[in-house]
DNA sequence: TGTACATCAGTGAACGCGCGTTCACTGATGTAC
DNA sequence: TGTACATCAGTGAACGCGCGTTCACTGATGTAC
């Protein structure tokens, strides 16, 4: 049971403990991290208070974030890439659109201001690394995926028209102009209700947001032929 | 032409000098604010810059407003004033729900912070004034005027029958469930394609937003029965 | 019109705070022979 | 198995910064008689 030693460089899957080690330090910053924003909002996200909360003194996270912007532009991608994992994995288990918004809803309720992280104001000058991009781009294939598989061209609105003309973003997938129509209407929509119910817009007015996201999906979905 | 000299407490139209000065610099502090705010987002904003770049020392802004905080929420009042204004102006002169859309949306557009102050990621924990309320109440009843104003009960989807019972927010306006829910979709519809144009989240994929937006528009008004 | 007083704008010094980040150093853990 | 060295985690002191806010004070402006 000899354990085979890494070469330095050498891409191995059996961990040392220090590599063990620190990937679960960097866990718990995380995590700590995300406290504090649930808590308090990104912006008010501090090192110096993480350091102080596990223990250590602030100096010492630099042996594992580079600075409190890197720190921060992981948590960014890591919130993309849960996302985008959600969404991929219900439609492989067979979801289609309306099982996408649940998943996404609920994804979204579990912790709001991670996806104020993603979707919320932006911070003027802030530019996603490319990477992040790529995980975006992976959550826009899914709902082009849920958007085709969910029925033929239908009558194409102008704007449909507009979108083949204009589909670089679709990043080479198939979908017609109805289902690349579709996918924004069903981002745009979800998101409406969404960011209003999570920011408290909603919270005095009394009615049930479940049933206004049910609602605005399923005027989206009426408008389709039914599913074959 | 002798000036009434205004008894102290009294309320008169004519202001003294000294009134016209503090109304004026006030005034520039707020231009300042938005200027800092958009070029750094509403966490950045602070006092001492703003006075800085006024010519004064920090210290001379608490002659004018009590605290930051005084100013944050000052800022967010005149956000909403502005908007509730806006759309009620626009109302009163004919406009219907889709000249209210791109009234809003041009208002967006002029000033994305100023929108996101309104509707962009919460701080947790901050509660907006109660005045402030009221104003937002202003802009939900232009909204149900044109909703109401646009067509007579349609088929009612399920959703209206909910808002039927659960329409204190409406704050005794006299729409029928229809309309609520139209001024709700109305809202949440804007909100979603506004929100993501302003955040840059399209700025890349090559389509023309204001498409999208005049798309979500149509869609929910070619439900409905045509004008009389 | 002139003088005495009150009001108010603005200043500069100061307090206390927490932040991000750097640096030289200690001590523990792992590696090579 | 034992020793010599390299690697790495973490510390404490320090730097420089800007923040919000308070306070005692000066000087200008307005008010009352």
């Amino acid at each position: 049971m000899a354990r085979t030693s890494a070469k330095p460089g050498a891409k191995t899957d059996a961990k040392t403990p220090r590599e063990r080690y620190r990937t679960q330090v960097r866990t718990e910053v995380k995590e700590r991290a995300w406290e504090q924003i649930a808590t308090a909002g990104a912006s008010a996200l501090s090192l110096n208070a993480i350091a102080k909360q596990m223990g250590m003194s602030g100096p010492a996270l630099y042996r594992y974030f580079a600075s409190r912007d890197a720190l921060i532009t992981e948590l960014i991608r890591d919130a993309y890439r849960s996302l985008a994992d959600t969404v991929r994995a219900a439609f492989t288990d067979g979801a289609d659109l309306a099982g996408l918004a649940h998943v996404v809803r609920a994804w979204a309720l579990v912790d709001p201001q991670r996806y104020f992280l993603i979707y919320g104001t932006p911070v003027p000058g802030y530019h996603a690394p490319e990477d992040i991009t790529g995980i975006s781009n992976e959550i826009m294939t899914t709902l082009l995926d849920a958007s085709t598989a969910l029925a033929p061209d239908s009558a194409a609105s102008p704007f449909a028209a507009h979108l083949e003309d204009h589909r670089d973003w679709a990043a080479g997938h198939p979908a017609q102009g109805a289902a690349l129509h579709r996918a924004l209407s069903f981002w745009t929509r979800m998101h409406g209700v969404l960011s209003l119910e999570l920011s408290g817009h909603f919270s005095a007015m009394g009615f049930d947001p479940a049933l206004l996201f049910a609602a605005e999906l399923d005027d989206l979905l009426d408008d389709l032929p039914a599913k074959p």
